[in-house]
DNA sequence: TTATTCGGAAATTAAAAACA
DNA sequence: GTTTTTAATTTCCGAATAAT
């Protein structure tokens, strides 16, 4: 067995031959290249703290069993049903993989306690016919919206985190609350698949929008909130809630709610936009300072 | 047939953690 | 302080591919 050199040419190292570390060395010389030593050695050995892939991957099963506790705690001990089936065939109280009634309730009571102020887009007494509607006929549309505001009232500071078991305290559990909106923003998106929401988008649909956009958002995930939010401005659009004319129709109390969604996704929309902007110059002005 | 490339196993090295 | 563990880096084997 051959022992391998202190250090290897750079021609060697590159080509991944073995090397006889003399200069020139014999691979340098038979292919007529000049033989150099000049790439500076990077230094070995861990950086940091050590353990960083074993710490990481123990971090990441935590995460993945703590999801799956926190999934049962919220949707009643279920794993993954199909959307169609599940929804079309059994009542939504008590159907494991489904979000259960004493989370969407107890969510409900937290944004029209401390959230609607500032999001004053539902009403809590119709809210509440179409949860109990949702129960008896299974409306997919509803389901799609309390489980989306579920995700935005869950990030929330003092979220309505459900208690779960004895011993497992999940309003304790230092990030239980970004799994949970996670959980629900997967929830709402695998039983949107289930209906067409795109044709003739319902007040209910654009409103699952602006909570999946609020919750990406708190979630700093900025893309995909922007994302939602380009979707909900496009629907709303082709639904015409930008002319006047939509809401004569409708009472004043309803006309009233839907405007300001409508301005919600209006200044939303111009706040991203200006960030960005902002964003934009920002890095110019960086760029100039090099420069200069 | 010979030369070259390059994936990846094995060896080397160094820093952090564990131990006495 | 020494030893062990872990992780980053380097060397170069050997299979695959290209050139002659």
């Amino acid at each position: 067995m051959t022992t391998a050199v202190k250090r290897a040419c750079d021609a060697c190292h590159r080509r991944k031959v073995k090397c006889d570390g003399l200069n020139p060395c014999r691979n340098c010389g038979s292919a007529q290249l000049a033989c150099t030593y000049n790439a500076i050695p990077q230094k070995k050995g861990p950086k940091g703290s050590r353990a960083k892939v074993i710490s990481e991957l123990r971090e990441n099963q935590r995460q993945t069993s703590l999801a799956a506790k926190i999934h049962n705690t919220m949707m009643g001990g279920g794993v993954d049903p199909q959307p169609m089936q599940t929804m079309q065939t059994i009542s939504i109280r008590g159907t494991p993989g489904l979000l259960s009634m004493d989370v969407i309730k107890s969510c409900m009571d937290f944004y029209f306690d401390y959230m609607y102020p500032t999001t004053p887009i539902l009403s809590r007494e119709q809210l509440q016919q179409e949860a109990r509607f949702m129960e008896q006929k299974q409306c997919m549309e509803t389901y799609c919206l309390l489980s989306s505001l579920a995700a935005y009232t869950m990030i929330q500071p003092g979220g309505p985190l459900p208690a779960g078991d004895p011993g497992f305290n999940v309003p304790a559990i230092c990030g239980a609350n970004i799994i949970a909106t996670q959980i629900l923003i997967d929830e709402t998106l695998r039983v949107r698949k289930g209906f067409d929401y795109i044709g003739k988008p319902s007040f209910s649909s654009l409103c699952t929008l602006y909570f999946l956009f609020a919750a990406h958002a708190c979630l700093e995930r900025n893309d995909r909130a922007w994302y939602f939010l380009r979707e909900a401005t496009t629907l709303i659009v082709t639904s015409g809630l930008h002319k006047e004319e939509a809401y004569t129709k409708l009472d004043s109390v309803e006309g009233s709610r839907r405007r300001r969604l409508f301005w919600m996704f209006f200044v939303s929309e111009r706040c991203v936009e200006l960030i960005a902007l902002m964003k934009s110059i920002f890095s110019d002005s960086c760029r100039c300072k090099l420069v200069y």
